[in-house]
DNA sequence: TCGCTCATGTAATGGGTTACATGATTCA
DNA sequence: TGAATCATGTAACCCATTACATGAGCGA
């Protein structure tokens, strides 16, 4: 899959693999990430694949890049595989909601303090979709305004991040409320007899 | 990761990889999957490392079972584990998304296909946490009634997966009539939530 | 001086999927 | 008769993470 995410990047201009980490981060970063070592494994095996090719660029102060570019080859590929229909429904993995399933339902103290890092973290990556990242399309819009179209879709994807993080953070609320309910509920061991 | 689940469906019984396997569909599938092989290779490794023992079961008219029981290393490995907070936040990888981010903003009909063929999906996934996720925690409940405290943690996480499919399928009508107004006014199917 | 950004990669390991291999019983 | 359920596993491969290795320039 990341493979579809490199060729959909240098679908859009030739760069280097530390170009597209970059805005890797900055554009599908929500929905999809990579290290860097993954980006260059990827890199290569498309130039071994031929779907891309490559060249070094020299380095004045800085030092030189391996700048990739789709080919003919590459970018039928992609659109190939734009044009598959996707049927299957990946499971997003959830460490969190494994660690509830499976708590202690007596330590409602530890699950709250769970999950009240979890609002923390929460609000941190709405509040990233709804500063960072359209600063990030800015910044590839400047450089490329031929690019405008794209960006409703971006945008689309962006919408996506911050309903999902509202949702996240009410069913967070929802849960710390249910839990808080059930411990005051609860006397504690001194009260009983 | 998978080991935490392992573990944790063995904190509530002993069970064989097979067992596993089928509750863990009916559990945790929504938010944490394995195939079947994986969960063989994660229990011997478990047993490897002593935090779980088995024995064979023999089947009278069905096959032998190899069944698995926590050991106290086992019991106390996972209490450790679910005693640490978790303070990263993992990307949810979704293909669905990277397709309509790179997609050719002209070809508003082939996203118009992808987008609902996933509101069928997600809404089939809808019925399946309305349905068979509270069936098979009544199955489960039945053969282990003192787990009764922990079904409102389930519940929790079944919460979860309602509100999740519900804000996908809104995101998904509102992704689609954009798309349908932006294409002009040619009248398409009905997609009603 | 410390840390960040720029810039490239290899090696080892771990986690996960697919294919292969086997075989009885039950139900439509 | 054919599919599903029950039940176990190995081998090969692919994908992803972490550690390692190098090195210049810039700003606080």
């Amino acid at each position: 899959m990341l493979k579809y995410i490199v060729l959909g990047l240098l679908s859009y201009r030739p760069m280097s693999g530390y170009d597209i980490q970059h805005w890797m981060g900055a554009s599908t970063g929500h929905f999809w990430h990579a290290t860097l070592t993954q980006v260059y494994t990827t890199l290569k095996k498309l130039e071994a694949e031929g779907l891309a090719d490559s060249h070094i660029e020299p380095g004045t102060d800085r030092p030189d890049r391996r700048v990739y570019r789709l080919t003919e080859s590459g970018r039928a590929d992609f659109k190939r595989w734009q044009a598959s229909v996707t049927t299957d429904m990946e499971v997003k993995k959830d460490s969190l909601l494994v660690k509830l399933f499976f708590a202690a339902p007596e330590d409602v103290e530890g699950l709250l303090t769970q999950l009240r890092v979890q609002v923390t973290l929460h609000r941190q990556q709405r509040e990233a979709y709804e500063r960072n990242v359209p600063q990030a399309m800015m910044a590839f819009l400047s450089d490329q305004p031929e690019l405008m179209p794209n960006a409703e879709l971006w945008e689309l994807t962006r919408q996506y991040g911050i309903r999902y993080e509202e949702t996240y953070l009410e069913w967070l609320h929802m849960a710390i409320q249910f839990l808080e309910a059930r411990h005051s509920s609860r006397p504690t061991d001194e009260h009983k007899g």
